[in-house]
DNA sequence: ATGGTGGCCTTGCCA
């Protein structure tokens, strides 16, 4: 099974090179994150076109995610599960695609360390980790995806660690709030294949950062230890983020893994 | 050098 993450910076802005992207790798299962679309906005008509069931947890202008899968889609569930406050933000769905438990998430990008949206970052992972106390089952095939906006390590930040102490994505209040989550049992699949490589999965639009190779690796792909076991390969489609404005990239590549499952 | 670019419900905000 082929499940891939990608931010896809607005829909409606990327929905021909979506489309494309799903002819060539002919993924299972693809969550999207950042869709930027109202939820009859969403596109499902063209996917099921292209033989893919969706699931789209969207708001409008900001946030939005969504899992698109040609092997099923049951028990979706958007948000948190937990009986508290509704999210304010769409940020997180969930379905059951060929046996596994899938998430698609978009965690808050938390903006400066001394901004609130920091603290509903920190707020918004530890919820996360509750959740899956709660609702979710260890003995389930499960794979959460999506854009963490953390940099698990220092491999996975082009500068780090000199911007270590002083910047989003990098600080050890992020990295933790992440290793608490995978400490439910979940193992982040890229490092599981590729122990050395420096390959980032997001590049600022500014500056020519793609082309000075100047990115973060903060696309994940985090899954239980036995699907883990059975993943074949994990890597991003480099190529995805190429071109100018004309080619109209994403600021992300898409992260896809291969898992041989039971 | 606190810049740069891209997306949106655009003339400000978010990433």
């Amino acid at each position: 099974m082929r499940i891939v993450t990608w931010n896809v910076n607005s829909l409606n802005a990327r929905l021909p090179r979506v489309l494309d992207w799903l002819n060539l790798f002919e993924p299972d299962v693809l969550c999207l994150q950042e869709t930027k679309l109202a939820q009859d906005a969403f596109p499902t008509d063209e996917f099921a076109a292209a033989g893919y069931e969706s699931v789209h947890h969207g708001e409008g202008r900001w946030n939005g995610v969504a899992i698109l899968s040609r092997v099923g889609l049951t028990d979706v569930r958007p948000g948190f599960g937990d009986g508290g406050e509704p999210d304010p933000d769409a940020r997180i769905v969930w379905a059951t695609c060929g046996g596994v438990r899938i998430a698609s998430c978009y965690v808050p990008n938390g903006r400066s360390l001394d901004d609130d949206h920091y603290a509903y970052k920190l707020a918004w992972l530890a919820r996360l980790r509750a959740d899956l106390d709660a609702n979710a089952d260890p003995a389930t095939p499960t794979v959460i995806v999506g854009d963490f906006n953390i940099a698990p390590d220092d491999r996975d930040h082009y500068d780090a660690p000199a911007e270590f102490e002083n910047a989003t994505h990098v600080s050890a209040a992020e990295r933790d709030a992440l290793a608490t989550i995978c400490d439910w049992g979940l193992t982040d699949v890229f490092r599981a294949h590729h122990d050395g490589a420096e390959l980032y999965s997001w590049w600022d639009y500014r500056a020519g950062n793609f082309h000075k190779r100047k990115g973060m690796r903060i696309d994940l792909i985090l899954a239980d230890a036995a699907s883990t076991a059975a993943s074949e390969l994990c890597l991003v489609d480099r190529n995805a983020r190429k071109g100018g404005k004309a080619e109209t990239p994403s600021d992300h590549a898409p992260v896809f893994a291969d898992f041989v499952l039971a």
